[in-house]
RNA sequence: GGGCGAAUAGCUCAGCGGUUCAGAGCGCCUGCCUUACACGCAGGAAGUCGGGGGUUCGAAUCCCUCUUCGCCCA
């Protein structure tokens, strides 16, 4: 049982209730939609993390934005799924366990393959689900129960059978073809797995000797100078009139004087360097091209680790491979052998000059080490034909994204796809499971690992490599469901809803998961992409480990609490914009959600001690018993329920928590509480308590999603709860319209601001807030003077007045001021008031009326605006008039009276 | 080189055709420990809405252009 409400500390504590809480969600079981559920399921599956991941802010932003949608969505009744897991990440895996290795002085080679593995899946076994508790922290709100890892067996299992479908389609091939190549991790990357970074480099301008050419020699620029030993061809554009004299001749690579063809091609660009472009087939993607279109050998000058030299048995060599790398240079790093041959060039007068140059060069995505163009042999997936549906699918708009400004990005790259290598020279992993009969040359692709050869009985081998992880986690919306097997929850939670993810992940995954669920569901994985922005760092730089300018969620929640976390970031980040946190100065960053949480702690302090255990239920009252107070606060929870419900249907999660912090903060503790507060010490008290139970219940649903623990603990302690409610899946709030008085509820309005006035002049007057003063207004009407005899009590409290009179009765010397509605108001200040002062307030009050005023006049005399505005408009802009009217006049009989000149 | 986005108070950001819409949070200033909260209450200062042009009766809000910054693609 909760302790008594009275006993609540002054300050929220949120490590008292989070653990619990969260425990007790698990033990009731509230994240997994219940089997036999009638309701229509909303599915969203979590983007995996690698499994060697730990919770860094940017998994907390994307995470907590699920969690707001799942949490709303269950509480509007759906049957919520979000499914958690894990990705194997075989780069990032392969290089954690490495360096563990190397700790031991040891190589993955002295395991051996299986031995490696095994090693791996330990390690996996033993820390794999760190971020996933560490999630629970946070206060996700997943269903752990289905938790999947993309290399689970069954998992395994869909992976494999994708390959085999398509292989068996023919969209699988091998392709011969320059790669992007890490040295570091030793496997070949996609296109999408070797980003582009800005660097300045040099460029080299190299000569070449020319044998009986227009002139002895010839330059070319480069930028890669260690390249130059696999050159097999100096190439110029063939409409290149200036250089078309050297074509056909021979030139003389630099430092091992082998002789290479001068030939034209297309695709040299006549403007980049000297309009002579050095051909290396083996090491640029371009060059291949040339080197196929003229014959050209492709020698590889490069080891697969980056050192110079040729592959000890490994690359197949061709003629001319052997004398390609001079002795000296075996065995460097390709950048000290850059070095060395600048030196050597300069040494042979071959090196004419060298430029800085500013170029886009490609880094491992995993390790960041610089990529190597590398002719190799690697598995490819043709994706045109699995583009084309989805992209036809995105047109006809069964799913989309959002921000819709992605749109252009996605349709470009769709549009241009390019086929997706998908072999990796790993061995964690999903091994490629092509067999090859080494007797025969039969090759194929199996569900089942065969003895021997299908055709002719020979002895088999299986590819040594291993598939993209990526090629695994583009089965997730439906191999955690149990695809390919027709499992019932592949029928009930597919296609799923939403995908929440980061940008940068829209072609590496979104685009291709969409494409999966198309090709072998035939179905769109999800309806909508909401990409969500990044988080930065004061100086907007992407947080990172090795910048150091990271924040540990988990320390915010030491801090000050889940919720302080989870608040700050959705309230921060408007759709799909960066979120900016300074990671220097924690206090200042989480002090919005700390602040929040604390404020709603107290709300929740007062109101609950406030109700009796049979507090009235809202749709017992008497509607005309009620003050015009009650009618305006409960107008404002409507008003917030529907702004919230549409705001957070349209994925504008900042604007639906501010929406209730306004309604919590300002609307319901600063003006509903101060309000009632002599009605409640006065005993009569029945309707208030029943308001304020009602609007606290309301705001603590609406705020759950963002909020979780902190609205959960204050709602049990509601009065009248059973024990084994749970604020989780209790219903999203309503109003009944019929609850609603607008007229009498635009009234407190007024209140407001014969409050806000008298309390400016106090401000003005520097009267001490301890002093009480006498008030008068006069109301404009009768039914305006009602409206403040209403709420007199109310006045005269959040005023600080002794007395207040609603006759206009001004007695003696004091300040003034006129009301939206030209009502007055007097507040008497027979000693301190100082009527020069008087006149100057009201008079710069007047005058900025005035001009106002004209500024209007000016506009409601221009024919055409009266005649080419909406007539709504312009009716608003002359009701709008009069009111100011009747101000004006209202302020200069007050200035008259005064004697002001 | 192509595309997208951003430039609004000291900071982080809302607002994206109609003068009580120039706003919020944090920070700042002035009072207050008013029996829920000083992680608070009341009041306040603070921005020619990046520069220039245009469209419109009307522009922070639409269009063009320039400048600066960021991202994506090549």
């Amino acid at each position: 049982m909760p302790e008594p409400r009275f006993a609540l500390p002054p300050q929220y504590n949120p490590h008292d209730v989070e653990r619990r809480l969260y425990q007790r969600w698990l033990e009731r079981g509230v994240f997994t939609p219940r089997a036999d559920s009638p309701h229509e399921p909303y599915v969203i599956v979590i983007p995996p993390p690698n499994v060697t991941a730990i919770l860094h802010v940017g998994h907390g932003l994307n995470n907590v934005i699920q969690d707001v949608l799942i949490r709303f969505e269950r509480m509007r009744g759906r049957a919520a799924e979000w499914l958690p897991g894990t990705d194997h990440a075989g780069i990032a895996t392969q290089n954690v366990v490495e360096r563990l290795l190397a700790e031991e002085g040891k190589t993955r080679f002295d395991l051996g393959r299986e031995k490696f593995v095994e090693r791996t899946w330990a390690f996996v076994r033993q820390t794999g689900n760190a971020i996933l508790e560490q999630l629970k922290v946070i206060g996700c709100s997943c269903d752990w129960s289905r938790t999947r890892f993309t290399f689970d067996a069954a998992y395994s299992r869909s992976v494999r059978e994708v390959f085999v479908r398509l292989w068996d389609e023919g969209l699988i091939y091998r392709g011969h073809r320059v790669i992007h190549w890490c040295p570091h991790c030793g496997t070949a990357l996609s296109d999408e797995e070797a980003e582009f970074q800005d660097e300045t480099g040099n460029l080299y301008y190299i000569r070449y000797p020319v044998e009986g050419g227009p002139r002895p020699y010839l330059t070319v620029a480069t930028t890669r100078p260690e390249t130059l030993l696999g050159d097999t061809a100096v190439a110029v554009n063939p409409k290149d009139a200036r250089r078309a004299a050297f074509i056909g001749k021979t030139a003389r690579l630099p430092i091992t004087d082998i002789a290479i063809p001068i030939i034209a091609d297309e695709a040299v660009d006549p403007a980049f360097g000297t309009g002579f472009v050095k051909v290396t087939p083996a090491h640029d993607a371009n060059d291949f091209e040339i080197g196929q279109r003229h014959g050209l050998e492709a020698p590889l000058i490069m080891r697969e680790d980056g050192t110079m030299g040729e592959e000890d048995g490994k690359t197949e060599r061709r003629k001319g491979d052997a004398k390609r790398v001079p002795p000296q240079l075996v065995g460097l790093d390709r950048f000290e052998a850059r070095e060395v041959i600048v030196q050597l060039l300069r040494e042979r007068q071959l090196l004419e000059k060298v430029e800085p140059h500013r170029h886009a060069v490609r880094h491992c995505y995993r390790c960041e080490t610089v990529v190597e163009p590398r002719l190799s042999d690697q598995w490819f997936v043709k994706m045109k034909p699995l583009a084309e549906p989805a992209l036809a699918a995105y047109r006809e708009g069964q799913y989309r994204l959002v921000p819709e400004r992605w749109h252009a990005t996605y349709v470009n790259w769709m549009d241009n796809i390019r086929d997706w290598n998908i072999s990796r020279q790993l061995w964690w992993g999903h091994r490629i499971p092509v067999f090859t009969c080494t007797k025969c040359g039969e090759q194929w692709a199996d569900r089942q690992d065969p003895n021997q050869c299908r055709k002719c009985g020979g002895p088999v081998e299986q590819d040594p490599d291993v598939l993209d992880t990526w090629f695994s986690s583009w089965l997730w919306p439906f191999a955690t469901f149990g695809w390919p097997e027709r499992t019932p929850d592949l029928a009930r939670f597919y296609p799923g809803h939403t995908m929440v993810t980061a940008p940068e992940i829209l072609f590496f995954w979104v685009a291709r998961m969409i494409m999966a669920g198309y090709h072998f569901l035939g179905a769109r994985p999800f309806s909508t992409v909401y990409l969500h922005g990044t988080v930065r760092d004061t100086q907007h730089r992407k947080m990172s480990k090795s910048l150091g300018n990271g924040i540990d969620p988990l320390d915010v929640v030491r801090l000050y609490g889940a919720d302080a976390l989870r608040w700050t970031l959705i309230a921060g980040s408007s759709l799909g914009a960066d979120v900016i946190l300074d990671p220097s100065d924690l206090e200042t960053t989480f002090a919005p959600g700390r602040n929040f949480a604390n404020k709603l702690w107290n709300i929740g302090r007062f109101i609950l001690a406030q109700l009796p255990e049979d507090v009235e239920s809202i749709d017992k009252l008497n509607l005309s018993t009620l003050a015009i107070a009650e009618h305006w606060i409960l107008t404002r929870a409507y008003a917030t329920i529907v702004a919230a419900t549409e705001q957070l249907e349209t994925f504008r999660l900042d604007e639906a928590a501010k929406a209730c912090f306004e309604f919590a903060w300002k609307d319901l503790a600063d003006w509903y509480v101060e309000a009632v507060k002599p009605r409640l010490a006065a005993g009569d008290a029945a309707a208030a308590q029943a308001v304020l139970a009602f609007c606290f219940d309301t705001v603590l649903r609406l705020l759950h999603p963002v909020v979780p623990f902190i609205t959960e603990d204050l709602w049990q302690r509601l009065p009248g709860r059973r024990p084994e409610e749970l604020l989780v899946t209790a219903a999203w709030p309503t109003v009944p319209p019929q609850l609603l008085k607008l007229e009498a509820a635009s009234e407190f309005t007024r209140v407001q601001e014969a409050i806000s006035k008298i309390r400016m002049i106090r401000a003005e007057y520097r009267i001490a807030p301890k002093i009480r003063l006498a008030a008068s207004i006069k109301p404009r009407t009768d039914l305006i003077r009602a409206a403040f005899e209403g709420e007199r009590e109310t006045i005269v409290r959040l005023a600080q007045l002794s007395d207040l009179d609603l006759d206009g009765g001004f007695g003696g010397a004091g300040a003034h001021a006129v009301l939206a509605d030209g009502s007055e108001v007097f507040v008497a200040l027979a000693d301190a008031i100082d009527v020069r002062q008087e006149c100057r307030r009201l008079s710069s009050e007047l005058t900025r009326l005035e001009q106002q005023l004209s500024g209007l006049a000016a506009k409601l005399t221009n024919q055409n605006f009266v005649a080419r505005a909406p007539a709504e408009v312009v009716a608003q802009e002359r009701e709008k008039e009069r009111a100011w009217r009747d101000q004006r006049q209202a302020l200069a009989d007050k200035l008259k009276s005064l004697g002001c000149s």
